[in-house]
Parts: structure tokens; C-alpha cells; sequence
DNA sequence: TACACGTGGAT
DNA sequence: TATCCAAGTGT
């Protein structure tokens, strides 16, 4: 039964896959890792455009790793979460320093690696080098909720028992293993979306436990929704905007004129949040302390 | 475990 | 307009 639901799932993703560069023949392992990172919590039609110029730029790990941490944050343009940029940067000197250059294949390697966590090597092992590995984004997971639990949606935190479902439905051999878990995720990406679901358009419709039960509505516990207004987060994006648009060092007047006080929430949290991008490897103060510019 | 962490499109 | 959501990771 397993392998009717496999078959039905690797059929339609056959016939339904979209043609992404990170997908096509051609493709190396390193841009499937980067391809990895920038879609985590960014929309694919966001990344495509960027992850083309920088395969371009820096087709492989050392290409990266010889460029500055601030000329990758500048590359990464407003995809979002920069510190990924910098932790990319960082495995991209690890994969150099530890790994010859070459990207390791081994899930263990991949998952040692700066900004790489269980969900990101289990991709890359599994997209890249066709490994057998439980794959859980939330888009399989929603899947799985759906389809196995009969529930609208998954728990707000990855669980146990997801993990163990998510390996008793894998495929036994490698190959058949890694299209099931791209084709679970395309299907999440396409078909059983988080709002409103094509059922009618999806394969395993006729067999979905939320289907069967008459999809009743997610009875589990809220999720937390994203502050955004007025939080250091907004405020940081603003001031590295700033520090992403120039090409020299930025003067603390020219952050006080893009983040001014009425914006603030409190009167320190311009230099709080100033602070945390140095922290972060995001921004360096100049030698006189009163400039700032993306790291060297 | 819960929270912080950017950005922009969809509803 | 406000909220939700998007191929998560690090602490």
C-alpha cells in the first residue's frame, strides 16, 4: 500500500514538476546547498533570480569562501535573514578547509556545517547525492499531518513521532527513496498548500486521512504569529539596508536619518539593535567609532 | 522549549 | 489594514 501511495506521488511529480536550476542535470552539489539555504523561510520565486548571479559569481565553495563575509551579505540582496549569508560563507571556508573544496556527501559532514541543521543536510544529501534520508520541511510535514494523521496541520514543533513516520514511509532503496521525498515536497509546495488546498488536483486525494475524515479544521495548539511592527528585527533591516546600499563606510548620522527616534520603540534600541548586527558579524565599527560598514 | 531572526506577496 | 505564510537554524 506504501508503495501504491510512492508510486501515485513520484508519477505526479513527474508530470508536475517545476524546472528550477537547482533541479536541472547540470546542477552541482554546491548549488543544490545553496539553493537549500536561501529557500529556508524565502519563497522559491525570490530566490531563483539570486541564486542564478551567484552560482555565476562563485560556482563553487573556495570561489565563496576567497570573497569577503560583506561582499556575500551584499549578494545575498533582500532575500532575507542575512545571517544565512554569513553562515553560507562560513561553510563554504569549512567545505574548503575540512573538505578540499568539494562538498561532503556524508549527512553527518553536511550537518556539522555553519548554517546547515538537520532539514538542510538531509536535502542536500538526498537532492544532491540521492540518499535515503527522511526529508522534513513544512511543507512534508504538512503532507504527512494531512495525509497520514488526518489533521489540517502539523504541530507547531517538529516532533518523534513525525520523524518515525516520516521513516516508515520511506522508499527501501536510494534512488526511489530521494524522488518519494522531493515529490512529498513538491506536492506540499503546489497542491496541499497551508491555505487553501487543491484537493481536487491532488493524486492521493481518494486516500488522505484528513480527506477521509472530512478535513476537519486544525484543533491543536495556536501558533505563534510573527511580530513584526516596531520590533528590533524591522529596525535591524532598515539599518543594514543602509549599510547594504553603500559601498564605503556609514556614518552614525546616516543610520540616525534612515532609522529616526519617532521609528523606535524605546530610546536605546537603534544602538541595541547597531550592537547586535556587530555581534553578528553583520556590521564593524570603523576605527574613529563613528562608522559602520558591512565585514571585510 | 520558546524565541529571535528579514522580506515581501497573498488574502 | 492586519495577519498569515514562505524548502529553518541557532541559542
Amino acid at each position: 500500500m506504501a508503495s501504491e501511495l510512492v508510486g501515485a506521488l513520484v508519477g505526479w511529480y513527474d508530470a508536475n514538476a517545476r524546472e528550477l536550476p537547482w533541479r536541472q542535470p547540470d546542477r552541482t552539489a554546491w548549488g543544490v546547498l545553496v539553493s537549500e539555504v536561501m529557500l529556508q523561510q524565502t519563497p522559491v520565486r525570490r530566490v531563483e533570480p539570486v541564486w542564478r548571479t551567484w552560482m555565476q559569481r562563485w560556482p563553487t565553495p573556495s570561489d565563496l569562501a576567497a570573497a569577503s563575509a560583506g561582499d556575500a551579505v551584499r549578494a545575498w540582496e533582500r532575500l532575507g535573514y542575512p545571517r544565512r549569508a554569513l553562515r553560507l560563507h562560513a561553510a563554504a571556508t569549512q567545505i574548503r578547509d575540512r573538505h578540499a573544496g568539494v562538498v561532503p556527501d556524508d549527512l553527518d559532514e553536511l550537518r556539522v556545517l555553519d548554517g546547515i541543521g538537520e532539514y538542510t543536510a538531509a536535502a542536500v544529501a538526498t537532492f544532491a547525492f540521492g540518499q535515503r534520508h527522511a526529508v522534513l520541511d513544512t511543507n512534508v510535514r504538512r503532507v504527512l499531518a494531512r495525509a497520514v494523521q488526518g489533521r489540517a496541520q502539523a504541530a507547531p514543533a517538529l516532533t518523534a513521532a513525525e520523524r518515525a513516520t516520516a521513516t516508515s514511509l520511506l522508499p527501501d532503496d536510494d534512488a526511489t527513496a530521494a524522488r518519494w521525498a522531493i515529490a512529498v515536497m513538491e506536492l506540499g509546495a503546489l497542491v496541499c498548500t497551508a491555505r487553501q488546498p487543491q484537493c481536487g488536483d491532488c493524486p492521493i486525494a481518494d486516500r488522505c486521512a484528513w480527506q477521509l475524515a472530512g478535513a476537519p479544521p486544525y484543533d491543536g495548539p495556536p501558533r505563534r504569529g510573527q511580530t513584526w511592527h516596531g520590533t528590533d528585527r524591522q529596525v535591524r533591516g532598515r539599518l543594514l539596508a543602509v549599510l547594504r546600499a553603500a559601498h564605503r563606510p556609514v556614518r552614525r548620522a546616516d543610520l540616525v536619518r534612515a532609522v529616526p527616534d519617532d521609528d523606535l520603540r524605546d530610546p536605546h534600541q537603534r544602538d541595541r539593535c547597531l550592537a547586535g548586527l556587530v555581534h553578528d558579524g553583520l556590521a564593524e565599527p570603523g576605527p574613529d567609532d563613528d562608522t559602520y560598514a558591512l565585514p571585510g
